[in-house]
Order: structure tokens, then C-alpha cells, then sequence
DNA sequence: TATAAAAAGTGGATTAAAGTGGTTTGCTTT
DNA sequence: AAAGCAAACCACTTTAATCCACTTTTTATA
């Protein structure tokens, strides 16, 4: 599973280093690349065999509605296949960079199943809401089901 | 059950002995090695079997709503999986070392299912804090439930 | 209780791996 | 043919893992 974060920076050219413990888990999980796709205003990073099982199930939602039409072709229309280079760096789409606005520091944070990219700033206010969530009824009594 | 606090020194490189009476405690719970989350501005440790059951809770989380995506990615984030190396010391990342502020003076305290890892300061506040909090209507019943 | 032996705890040196930035090469596209 | 881009290559810096030496504390035993 994908856990931790790293601090990390962009080149010019928009290449991104894989943490090294994350390493493993891309391999094992089909491949040395990953799919990266758009979401909460920054990158979901999914290994292969993850994605396959989420396109099975974007095919099962129902194209009856117009809204899930569009939310197939945003979410799949965003992503991309991302493969490693000899450093382990991958190298993100223009298109990607954009949405996420990254550009020089960059955060990479592991959420179990996939891992996610950030902004450096983006992270830093990510952080600011979950300390306002700790006052939050509903938040609270998630994490007192966790068992800490 | 860990239990117990001890003194210790974090050195330059950022690691940490771990005390002798929670050794077995950790190899019985799945290996030599803990994981490490954040929390209360100081460190949680937990055995790799504990953690297990955690993380399905944290899996179990619904990821519709957007604050619980949030609980997810910073709780999930700051962990990170800790072994021994053979003084039985952990090397405690720097991202948690800034967010615990562990610099030299360390503390460890057993916490039955878990211990902690508090910088020597925040242990001490922690403390007068415990000394106010006996005078708190709410604290003392629930001491009074424990049947000292 | 004195002493030896073992274990716990601390610090530093060495080596290997991770991470960063830039250059070159060879495609593709217009 | 030239521009743009990505893949591959290379050089370098930083960081983490491993190993070793030593001090202090605890435990065992005479």
C-alpha cells in the first residue's frame, strides 16, 4: 500500500521522481509506470492492475445520463499512461501540469491504493482544511473509528 | 501492552532507540519494525499487526465526501513504515521529525495498544496540561470509572 | 556485594542508493 | 528542413542503510 509523503520538485521539462518506496509497489502493480488521472485539484497516481479495475467499473456506470457521460470523459479523457525512465522519473503532461499547477515544488503523498500529487502550495492548504475538519462533528467521529 | 515512559536522545541522522521492554511487544506484532502516524503533534508508534487493522478501517472510510478524502490523504500520508536496524534503533523521516519538532531531548511513552513519541518541550506541556485538566468536571468522572 | 558478562544505548565512518539537473540523440510533425 | 519533444544517457549531490567502536546500564553468579 501507498503510504507516506515526499517533497520533491518538478524540472522544466516536467519530469517527477518516483519515491523509492513506492518503487515496489508500481512494479508489482503490472508494470514500470503508472496511470495518472485528475481529481480534487490534483493527480491520482493508480499502478495498472489498479486501473484496469476502475475503467471496469467507469464501463459499468450507466451512460443513460448525460452527467455520467461527462464525468467518463473527464476522468478518462484526463489520464494518462505514464511509464518510468531509467531514474524512475516520470514524465507528466503538459495538460496534467496544468490542472495541478505544478511547478517547481511538488509533493507526492501516499493514500493506500494509489498515491496522489500535489502542488506544494495546494498541499499546504490541504493541510490548513484538515486542521479546520478536526472541529468538524462528522470528521471526528470518523477518526474515533479508527482505533488509534 | 506498552507501557512506561523513557528519555532518550533523537542524533543527527534522526534516529531513535527503541526502549527494551517494548522490543517484544513489536517482534510479536508482526515484525522488527513499526509504522509511524501523526497525530496530537506527536508521533504514534504501532506494530505492523495493529497498523493492519488501522489502515482496513481507514479503507472502510467513504471517499464520496471530500473531507474524508482529506482525512485520508494527511493521516495516511504521514505514515510511514519504520524498521530496526540492528541497535534497535528506528529512523524517524524528516517530515515527522519537523511535525513532531523532535530536535534532541526525546520522550517515549507506552500507551497500551501504541506508544508515543513526544519531544522532551511538548512532553513537559503535556503534562502541566494533564494538571489543569484535574480540575475538569468531565476528566474526573472518567477517573473516577477507572476503580483506582 | 563484588565482579564479570551481557545487553542497552550512543555516536561516527563508510558505502550504497536516491534524487536532481543537464546534454545528446533520434523521432515526429508541420 | 527545422522545430519541438521525449527517450536515453551522463554527471553530480544528497540522503539513507550498513557496519563498527565505544560507553553505560543491567543482569547473573560466585
Amino acid at each position: 500500500m501507498f503510504r507516506g509523503v515526499s517533497f520533491h520538485t518538478i524540472d522544466q521539462k516536467g519530469r517527477v521522481i518516483i519515491p523509492a518506496r513506492f518503487r515496489g509497489l508500481i512494479k508489482d502493480g503490472g508494470g514500470d509506470g503508472i496511470m495518472l488521472a485528475t481529481m480534487d485539484k490534483c493527480l491520482f497516481g493508480y499502478t495498472y492492475d489498479y486501473w484496469n479495475i476502475i475503467e471496469q467499473n467507469v464501463l459499468s456506470i450507466s451512460n443513460k445520463d448525460e452527467r455520467y457521460r461527462r464525468l467518463r470523459r473527464v476522468f478518462i479523457g484526463g489520464a494518462f499512461d505514464c511509464s518510468c525512465d531509467k531514474q524512475y522519473r516520470i514524465l507528466i503532461p503538459p495538460s496534467l501540469r496544468d490542472y495541478a499547477e505544478l511547478e517547481k515544488e511538488i509533493v507526492l503523498v501516499g493514500v493506500l491504493k494509489s498515491f496522489e500529487v500535489w502542488s506544494r502550495e495546494k498541499w499546504d492548504m490541504e493541510n490548513d482544511k484538515m486542521k479546520d475538519d478536526l472541529i468538524d462533528e462528522d470528521v471526528l467521529k470518523e477518526i474515533s473509528k479508527l482505533g488509534l
